[in-house]
DNA sequence: GTCCAGGGATTCA
DNA sequence: TGAATCCATGGA
């Protein structure tokens, strides 16, 4: 077991040919529970919690507790995909040009799916730090594990929690939405094996499914959950970027847009979408 | 005080 | 079908 080997002196993972930025990875509002120290993250991956730093050479992990694989984290940073085909598409692509030179690297995460649901749950007319602080909470409060370091409580462990105790922690009224779904996957945990085999559009009717889950939400949970990259989550700052640069600002609805991507970048909307959305988000396009 | 945030559900025309 | 309206909360 090669565990207490990168526990205490780390381990380098290689970059793969069409490169790794991490900090854009894990600081584009597609994970809430990782936190940035010292010029690296920190974070659960799997069973256990993970330190990465970004180096010229490699991404340097360290394990902090449990266990963790290079090849686990390899997966979760989802290394081994080729991105020439994004890269193509926002090369090509005057609007998109920008966000591809700044942020080359940017990869969609492999995030575990139950996490994915909770997670953009709480993202319903929310803000990203506002996500996180309410993720750290439930972690605190209800997430199995010692001190700092615990896990996002599984759905029986929420089932189980009183809602009361949900909008203690700063829910509001998403706390009954992340409860039922809790409730009903804690009953059926066979339905993201489900959701996993499924083609997309049986997909999205199935998370559209879940109480407090829209047409939004649902493409996130698709996206970095179930890793379908034809979905195209429209939020506020995707329609303000869109309709600048696609539509000359002309009034369009979310759903407009979201049919317009699919048919324009097709099986990668979903990559376009994050470079889009991160570069939005910081002023970089 | 007002606006905004990785929206969704409900009501109303 | 599509447009208002309400929903909790905290930072700007």
């Amino acid at each position: 077991m090669s565990a207490p080997r990168i526990r205490a002196a780390g381990v380098l993972l290689g970059l793969p040919p069409t490169g790794l930025d991490l900090e854009a990875t894990i600081d584009s509002g597609q994970v809430f529970g990782f936190h940035g120290e010292d010029g690296g993250w920190r974070g659960r991956i799997g069973r256990g919690w993970a330190a990465m730093e970004q180096l010229p050479e490699g991404v340097r992990l360290r394990v902090l507790q449990g266990e963790v694989s290079a090849e686990e984290v390899r997966r979760f940073l989802d290394l081994d995909r080729d991105l020439t085909p994004v890269y193509a598409i926002l090369g090509g692509d005057p609007c998109l040009r920008p966000a591809l030179e700044r942020y080359r690297g940017l990869r969609l995460i492999r995030q575990d799916p139950w996490e994915a649901l909770a997670g953009f749950i709480l993202s319903s007319n929310n803000n990203v730090k506002r996500i996180q602080r309410i993720w750290s909470s439930l972690c605190a409060r209800l997430g199995e594990g010692q001190g700092e370091l615990r896990a996002f409580p599984d759905p029986a462990r929420l089932a189980g929690c009183h809602e009361g105790l949900l909008r203690e922690l700063g829910l509001g009224y998403r706390a009954p939405y992340l409860s039922r779904t809790a409730l009903y996957l804690s009953r059926n945990p066979l339905a993201i094996e489900v959701i996993r085999e499924a083609s997309y559009e049986e997909a999205l009717e199935r998370v559209l499914a879940f109480p407090g889950i829209g047409p939004k939400v649902a493409d996130c949970v698709l996206l970095y959950g179930f890793q379908r990259f034809e979905a195209f989550p429209v939020d506020v700052w995707i329609l303000r970027a869109m309709r600048k640069h696609y539509f000359r600002g002309r009034r369009v609805s979310p759903e407009h847009v979201r049919r317009y991507a699919r048919r324009r970048w097709g099986s990668w909307a979903g990559y376009v979408q994050q470079y889009l959305f991160h570069a939005s988000r910081r002023g970089v396009i």
